[in-house]
Parts: structure tokens; C-alpha cells; sequence
DNA sequence: CATGGTTTTGG
DNA sequence: CAAAACCAT
């Protein structure tokens, strides 16, 4: 159309095939493809090791990619996306900006800010759904309400009037925009002491957008099939490993959809029950996916505050060392310890054995959901904010469905039930090798002669249980009575009026991560490492700890806070260093993140859809009334800040919001004990 | 092999 | 809490 040059911005859809927002710059004409690395606008949440490995690999596909079809990568090192783009604009002369949608709460806020400063630029700005089957928006209750459970949201996903659109293919051919004065940065996103850990994960993974190609038919037409009964074992081969390819976007979820649709077909065609039920449950762990985005667009601080009000007063047990124990693997149950050993060598963890650790280390140890969340965000190779939060959330029983908050998992019993034989025990703690399976996953119960034979001496080389499951359950059962009591305490103060609800408002403010997170590195540890696995000391790093308050001031601060978002970052300059706050020593103190009730960020979904239809609108020119045309319509959420404290329809008790769910059934059972 | 009680699980 | 799986009789 204008002939002009636009820029696609590269994010979290590192692929050429299906990406809507490089087809858009395509058939607008020249094209400048534009990758911009500013971590430090993660706030807490910079990328880890494995996670930064994985991310220069696939750009580096990624440029091959683009340079096969005629164009190449520019890539930025910048601590602020939006001047980097103003930047790219005034030395190529764009005048159009592409992007996908991202809808992580930085990125919601970010890019809602990209648009609008642009847009006062005269620069165009478009952006596109390429990462959901559906967006947020789209998918409401009769009322025009998002839902609240997932079953409900995802039923309502399988059902929408229209199906998500087929995938794209690449384009031909890429006509590029005029780079000469536009210089691309090197992106470092490894020191030297990385390297030789990195270069391990090389032999598992291969990733890069045509790899993801490969990995999902590998997976459609090997594991898929019997994923319905295998999915429950530990150490099986048979999940999708398609977890970083999504994350980093190299894969389109649509593509996975109807792929895996039509292999259900001919199941289902040939009475093939077992391989239809298989597809249902793998499409469902992709919906959970979906719901994660769903969530973190609807409720955009769910990484950092329940979702159910409740938590706030629950008395987390603060312990660095029972942290520790279980970050090394060394809580003395065998399922969880195999597990942590696992992530901390590999990257990696099969998705029963994240609920297995992450359930030990709440309702076990009572730690903070918040400090495991970020452990596997520095550790996991798919590291996913959104996935994650809503894992955790889910483990911790603050969400309306997820499982009750008093409920502890046995580990012992998941042992038997995810791992019968014990191999996958075996292979991560060689210092139980030689146990008989009978005891495996409870030495602490074995006789004496057992653990002699088996070279075990409980306490010296593996531990005696952290704390006994009775032990666990009884401090809950105090811990609960203890948080309904403040509750009761603070709902009472609340209507005396007292305060205004402003006085202790300290209570919701997340607790700080730990001052050291770092995996400090004991002979023990290198010594019991599983056997063929040459493992670097540097392992698992924790690679840079930004310990600044919530970066969610930052979204809610605009108004209300006197400090600039950005001067309460405390960034990791040095990209490769851990770089430690100056106000580290505060950080035992609980951070005052949010101001009691007000000016937390809603996203205001009205304004949203209208968004939408202007835009669509807007857009008619360029085609005709396919439901791509109008789903594609240039839509950033839209947020404003807002008086209401946040989620309200989770957290007020006589709301008619959650009364019309007779389903949410935890909601009903922890709002009569108190 | 049915049956009823018990445990496990469920997003 | 309710459905499903499991187990003992």
C-alpha cells in the first residue's frame, strides 16, 4: 500500500511460518525485521541461564530463516524497548510498526505504551494474535464476563462459533527495508562460566522454529497416541517437549491445534478411543496454556498476589534453610528430591514432578509460592511466567479451581504412583541406587539391615525427612486457624472503619524473595551427581537476582506513586553478572509494593472490545470480512488503572460473581471456617 | 464376579 | 464434594 517500510518486531514468535505480524509486513511492502533484547524490563523475572541459551539459539534460526528469504535480523541491546524502536524508525525511515501480542503484565504495559507513543509518532501501529487459539477478550461468559474456572473457559474455547484460523504458511519471499544505518548490537546471553553448562544442553534440545516443526510431528505421530496412559510417568519419554518451542513462540499453538485435530479425526474414524482420549488430554494441557495468558490478561498481578484473597494471612513459614533442602534435592523424600536434582542438572522437569515438588514446598515446608515460582523461572528451559503463575497458583489453592488449600500430597504415594519401579529415583539419587523398590520411596521407614545392604546411612549421606507428613499437617491444620483468626481480626477492624482498610494494607504485599538464591555449591552435590551426566559447578546459577519491588509498580504507579517505575529497577547492568541491590538489606522486610487498595491495573475489557471494532473498522480497507480480518484488528489490551482493589469478584465474600459458579467449591468450603 | 467400603483424584 | 479407581470380601 504505501510502499513505505515497516518494522516487525520480533518477540515471543520467533518463527516465519503462521506469524501474522511479519504476513502483515510482508504485504505491506519492505521489511525491516527487528529483534529488541532489554531483560531488564523483566523486572525480577530476567531471563535464566537455560532460558537465554535457548533464546540466542533460535534467533540465530531465526536470522538464517529471514536471510534464506531475504532479509535479516536486526537485533537491539537496549534497556528500554520503546526508544530502541523510535531509534530503528528515525535510521530506516518506518512507517510501520507489526508486532504479536504478548500478554504477560509487562508486555500488556509495555506495549500498550509502544502504541501509543508511535501512534503520537506517525508511526502505524498494528498488532496480531499469533500465540492463542483465542484471545482473551474473545472468550466470555453469556453475561460478557470472563470466566473463572478453567473447565468453563476451555469449553467454551472448543466451542467458539468460529474455529482458530488455519495456519499460515511463510512468506515467498521478504523485500528488505534499507538497513545501512542501522547497525545491529551483538547480544551477549552468556558468560564464560555458562558456556560449558550450556553446551551440554545442546545434546537434548535442538530449538528454532523449523526443529519445533519436527518435534511436533515426532510427537503426533509417536507419543501423542498413548499419551492418555503414559502421561503419569516420570520418567517416560513420552510428553510432547514442545513446552520452550511454544514459549519462545517458534511454534504456532494453531498449528498444533489443527494438526492434532485431524490425527483425532482419524482416530476417532477408526474407533480408536484410547488415541482420541489421548488428544483431548494433550489439547488440554495446551488449554491450560491458553488459560495462563487468560489469566495474566484478566488478573495481571497473578504472579505475585493469590488470586483468593485468603493467602495474604496465611503465616508462610520464612526459612532459608528448608528453601535450600529443596532446591539441592535433599528434603529427604525421595520423588521430590529425584526431581530437583533433575531440574537443577537438566533444565527440565516432567509436568507431574513440578506438581509433585512445587505441592511439597507449600504445603510441606509452607514456603512462599513466590520463591519457588522464581526458582523455576531462573532454572526451567520453559521458563514461562504465565504458565507458572497460574501452576503455582493452582498448587498453592488460590484459585477457585484449583485443589484444596488443605490438602497435602504424600510424596511417598506419588513415588508408587509416578515412578513404580523407582528407576527414575535411581537414576537422579545414585545414593539410593541400590535400595529394593519396596523401600525406594520411603527410606525413612526401611530397617535397618535394608539401608546397611543398600549402603545407606540416613542423615549422613541422604537425609531423614525434612519434616514428617503429620508434622506438616498438624502445623497447616495451627496455620490455618492462625490465618482465619487475622482474617476475622482484619475483616473486624475493616468495619469499625478504623482505617479506611488503609492501615494494614502491608499484608498483601508479596514477600521478598530470599537475598541469596544462588544454588551454593557443596561437594556433596557434585559428588552425587547421576552418573554420565558431567555436570559444571556452575550449574543453575541463579544467573542475576534483581531483587527491586514489585515491577508492578510500575504498571499501577503511573498515578499514584510518586517514584518512576523505571528508577525502582534495580537493573543488572552487566548482563552477565548477579548483580546485588544496594537496598538488599531491606529486603528482609516484606517490600510495600501495592498502596493497600487502590490503583492496581484492571484491564478494562469494554474498552477493549470497542477497541476492537474501531480498529476493525479501521482496517476494512485492507480485505474483506473474514473472521481474521476483524480478529486481527490491531488490538493491544487496553488497561486503566482503576479504584477497585484488585479482582474483586475473587475476593469479596458476597459477591454475586462467584455465586452464580456452583462449581467453586473450594471458594464456599474456605469462607465457612472462618 | 458382584458389591460395598476406602482411597485417590480432580485444573 | 463427587466421580473414579482401588481393594477386600
Amino acid at each position: 500500500m504505501t510502499g513505505g517500510c515497516s518494522i516487525v518486531w520480533f518477540r515471543r514468535d520467533l518463527r516465519v511460518e503462521d506469524n501474522p505480524a511479519l504476513a502483515a509486513g510482508v504485504r505491506s511492502g519492505k521489511v525491516i525485521a527487528l529483534f529488541i533484547w532489554a531483560p531488564e524490563e523483566e523486572g525480577h523475572y530476567y531471563p535464566g541461564r537455560v532460558s537465554r541459551w535457548w533464546l540466542k539459539q533460535s534467533l540465530s534460526l531465526l536470522d538464517s530463516s529471514l536471510k534464506n528469504l531475504g532479509t535479516s535480523l536486526i537485533t537491539k541491546r537496549s534497556s528500554d524497548s520503546v526508544l530502541s524502536l523510535l531509534d530503528v524508525i528515525k535510521s530506516t525511515g518506518a512507517t510501520q510498526l507489526f508486532f504479536n501480542h504478548l500478554y504477560d503484565p509487562i508486555s500488556l504495559v509495555r506495549d500498550h505504551r509502544v502504541k501509543e507513543i508511535l501512534t503520537e509518532n506517525g508511526i502505524a501501529v498494528r498488532s496480531f494474535n499469533a500465540d492463542l487459539l483465542c484471545e482473551p477478550w474473545e472468550v466470555l461468559d453469556d453475561e460478557g464476563r470472563p470466566f473463572i474456572t478453567f473447565t468453563s473457559f476451555w469449553d467454551r474455547c472448543l466451542s467458539m462459533p468460529y474455529d482458530p484460523e488455519p495456519p499460515q504458511l511463510p512468506p515467498k519471499r521478504i523485500i528488505s527495508g534499507d538497513v545501512s544505518r542501522c547497525p545491529s548490537d551483538t547480544l551477549v546471553f552468556e558468560n564464560d562460566s555458562e558456556r560449558g553448562s550450556n553446551a551440554l544442553l545442546a545434546r537434548a534440545w535442538t530449538p528454532g522454529w523449523s526443529n519445533a516443526n519436527k518435534a511436533l510431528t515426532a510427537f503426533i505421530n509417536g507419543p501423542l497416541l498413548n499419551y492418555s496412559t503414559n502421561r503419569r510417568k516420570a520418567d517416560s519419554a513420552t510428553t510432547s517437549f514442545l513446552s520452550p518451542h511454544l514459549h519462545f513462540g517458534e511454534l504456532s499453538v494453531r498449528k498444533v491445534f489443527h494438526q492434532v485435530r485431524i490425527k483425532q479425526t482419524l482416530w476417532a474414524n477408526e474407533g480408536n478411543k484410547a488415541g482420541e482420549e489421548s488428544v483431548n488430554l494433550f489439547l488440554k494441557s495446551i488449554g491450560l496454556r491458553e488459560y495462563s495468558r487468560y489469566m495474566s490478561f484478566n488478573h495481571p498481578y497473578s504472579h505475585e498476589r493469590p488470586l483468593l484473597g485468603h493467602l495474604k494471612f496465611f503465616p508462610w513459614v520464612i526459612d532459608e534453610n528448608y528453601f535450600k533442602a529443596w532446591r539441592q534435592g535433599r528434603t529427604g523424600y525421595p520423588l521430590v528430591d529425584a526431581g530437583m536434582r533433575e531440574l537443577w542438572a537438566t533444565g527440565w522437569l516432567h509436568d507431574r514432578i513440578r506438581v509433585v515438588v512445587a505441592s511439597f514446598f507449600v504445603k510441606v515446608l509452607q514456603l512462599p509460592w513466590r520463591w519457588g515460582m522464581k526458582y523455576f523461572w531462573d532454572t526451567l528451559l520453559d521458563a514461562d511466567l504465565e504458565s507458572d503463575a497460574l501452576g503455582w497458583q493452582y498448587i498453592s489453592g488460590t484459585l477457585p479451581d484449583s485443589r484444596e488449600f488443605e490438602r497435602i500430597d504424600n510424596p511417598e504415594m506419588e513415588g508408587y504412583s509416578f515412578d513404580p519401579n523407582g528407576e527414575y529415583v535411581r537414576r537422579w539419587l545414585p545414593e539410593l541406587a541400590r535400595l529394593p523398590t519396596e523401600w525406594i520411596h520411603h527410606p525413612y521407614e526401611a530397617p535397618e539391615y535394608v539401608l546397611q545392604a543398600a549402603g545407606i546411612e540416613l542423615g549422613s549421606n541422604y537425609p531423614l525427612p525434612i519434616v514428617t507428613i503429620d508434622a506438616a499437617k498438624a502445623r497447616l491444620q495451627q496455620a490455618l486457624t492462625q490465618m482465619w483468626q487475622q482474617e476475622a481480626t482484619s475483616r473486624a477492624v475493616l468495619e469499625n472503619g478504623t482505617e479506611e482498610g488503609l492501615g494494614d494494607s502491608s499484608d498483601d504485599t508479596p514477600i521478598a524473595f530470599p537475598q541469596d538464591m544462588q544454588m551454593d555449591i557443596e561437594q556433596e552435590n557434585v559428588r552425587n551427581r547421576p552418573m554420565g551426566v558431567a555436570r559444571h559447578y556452575e550449574d543453575q546459577m541463579v544467573p542475576s537476582m534483581t531483587l527491586s519491588t514489585s515491577l508492578l509498580r510500575g504498571a499501577s504507579s503511573e498515578e499514584q506513586e510518586e517514584e518512576s517505575p523505571i528508577d525502582q529497577r534495580h537493573l543488572a547492568r552487566d548482563n552477565n553478572r548477579a548483580e546485588v541491590p544496594n537496598d538488599v538489606m531491606n529486603m528482609e522486610e516484606r517490600v510495600q509494593v501495592f498502596d493497600g487498595q487502590s490503583g492496581l491495573p484492571q484491564f478494562n475489557i469494554q474498552t477493549a472490545l470497542r477497541t476492537t471494532q474501531d480498529m476493525s473498522q479501521g482496517e476494512s480497507s485492507s480485505g474483506g470480512g473474514t473472521s481474521r480480518r476483524e480478529r486481527d484488528g490491531g488490538v493491544v489490551p487496553v488497561w486503566s488503572p482503576s479504584n477497585s482493589s484488585y479482582s474483586e469478584a475473587f475476593v469479596s465474600e458476597d459477591n454475586s460473581y462467584l455465586q452464580r459458579h456452583p462449581q467453586v467449591m473450594n471458594w464456599r468450603q474456605l469462607s465457612q471456617t472462618g
